[in-house]
DNA sequence: CTGCGCTAGTTACTTACATCA
DNA sequence: AATGATGTAAGTAACTAGCGC
């Protein structure tokens, strides 16, 4: 993802403006106002091709009296670096000096670009994994909320007393106590025959319920029950 | 202990875009 | 409507501190 700016991108744009100064004087951070020359002049700015690009900027700020330069890299020298860093997401001291031979820039500024690239991947990732974690979330409240409904209910069932056979019901056997169980140990919802558990609604609820609490447990590994 | 390379956090700069007179 | 000044947010090069090997 990296930023490249398609206007400026067909030559290195070595530009600084000076804040605090009305009007942004552009500068060419390539190369510093030669002895007795003017600062104008040297403002002026010339393209990096005119004055040869070995000396980029990095650590050529001279005591901090200067405002600090910042590079901005070409199209292919960060087509290059993608691709470096598509092949290793590090160099060794070799790989390294013949990448910064190649991109004709300092050693120090590529070890910089591929730490900054380290950094802009991994915080890619976690935002990734942010936004994953965030529908994760979404889901898993909503289910819950459903389980805790639906386990409001058993325990409605649980706890009364033998439901009166209607004239119109008489085909289902009543329900017993001891049909609906939750296993204090893995908290998964069992049941003998004849009972509510055994309609298919409540069947996948018993494994939403293990999908929710495992979950909630931080994936603690399931133990068999 | 020293040096090197790394990460994490920060700073400084550039650019694109929006807003307003 | 077009234009230039200004503010702001996002992206990123460069820096710093601290840590592990």
């Amino acid at each position: 993802m990296a930023f490249l700016d398609p206007i400026n991108s067909s030559n290195l744009d070595l530009s600084i403006s000076m804040p605090g100064v009305c009007a942004v004087r552009e500068l060419d951070m390539n190369r510093v106002p030669a002895e007795g020359e003017a600062e104008a002049d040297w403002a002026r700015g010339q393209s990096v091709e005119e004055e040869g690009e070995e000396e980029s900027s990095i650590n050529n700020n001279n005591g901090g009296t200067q405002p600090r330069k910042k590079l901005r890299l070409s199209k292919d020298q960060s087509r290059l670096l993608e691709e470096s860093f598509r092949l290793n997401h590090t160099l060794n001291p070799k790989q390294k000096e013949g990448l910064a031979m190649e991109l004709k820039l300092k050693p120090r500024q590529v070890e910089v670009w591929f730490q900054n690239r380290r950094a802009r991947s991994k915080l890619k990732q976690t935002e990734l994994e942010c936004e994953y974690m965030k529908r994760c979330f979404g889901s898993l409240t909503e289910q819950n909320r459903r389980l805790q409904w639906e386990l409001e209910e058993l325990r409605a069932i649980k706890v009364a007393p033998p439901a009166v056979v209607s004239r119109h019901n008489r085909s289902q056997p009543p329900l017993s106590r001891s049909t609906i169980t939750i296993c204090p140990r893995c908290e998964r919802i069992t049941s003998n025959k004849n009972t509510v558990a055994e309609n298919a609604t409540t069947t996948a609820t018993a494994m939403q319920s293990e999908v929710v609490l495992s979950a909630l447990k931080l994936r603690q590994p399931s133990r068999a029950c």
